[in-house]
DNA sequence: ACTATATACTTACCTAGGTAAGTATATAGT
DNA sequence: ACTATATACTTACCTAGGTAAGTATATAGT
């Protein structure tokens, strides 16, 4: 018995969170806003808890995060009528910036991809799931 | 084409993360601590590059994490001949404890791999490899 | 032997993940 | 209606990843 899946998953996650650091924060975000950013670009408005729970990232992390999108004018927040909860919205200036940053992460997937075929990639990403759902029950 | 793989690693390896730091955190290490433990166990003593080679993470990072692993009374540093390197090795209370964070970093490795069968895994590891052979090209 | 370069590690500073506890508002139970 | 509880977010503080630049020592090229 080794010790084995916990490694290669956090070094395979890193490689890839740094290459497309690499490539991304040039063009003014880091991946881990981009992620975000992704998500409201098809969702229009979200509440903070909606991100949390779609990326599965804790509240203050995303609280974290939000502000420095803010800060660099890629969002805005409201409040609604439930005066606890803020919208998320992503503004005109990342909207016109959005295909690029989308190119970009596109490219970093169709490299990290290539030379797997369509059966491996399936078995993978079943596998990934399982691993999931068994984590979840710990 | 939807951004997938950079997705799901990134959740995965942090969920194996969380729970692991969950388990092994009350021990006295976290995950990331454990991880150069690990490796101490096996090779009694290397040098701090050694180290940062062998988990594939940037040597400040490294530094920082032995200081806190001394600290705790983990690890023992000293110099050789080379004054520029600094050996690292094992305190006798971390080889004490080292059987009690093993068994729970095993456990975790098999409620992750339950219900996949060993060809799955195979087929997961290889894409994994294959995967950082392509990220390293970048 | 001397100087430029390389190597091993550190320092300073950034982002991003986490937990614990706090604040303000909404909801549920009576 | 009133009070206890739940929910949404924030603040404070910890670990861990990164880059850029610094220090001290070793090595290579002449």
């Amino acid at each position: 018995m080794t010790l084995l899946y916990g490694h290669v998953l956090n070094q395979l996650a890193r490689n890839f969170k740094k290459k497309l650091d690499e490539q991304i924060s040039p063009l003014g975000l880091f991946s881990s806003q981009w992620a975000i950013v992704f998500y409201l670009a098809e969702k229009e408005k979200v509440t903070q808890v909606e991100i949390s729970q779609y990326l599965n990232v804790e509240a203050p992390t995303i609280t974290r995060t939000l502000t420095r999108l803010e800060e660099e004018g890629w969002i805005l927040r409201e409040s609604g009528k439930d005066r606890r909860e803020r919208f998320v919205m992503l503004t005109q200036k990342a909207r016109e910036q959005y295909e690029e940053w989308l190119k970009v992460s596109q490219d970093m997937e169709t490299e990290t991809t290539a030379g797997i075929s369509e059966e491996e990639l399936f078995i993978f990403r079943r596998v990934i799931e399982q691993m999931n759902k068994n984590l979840e029950r710990l």
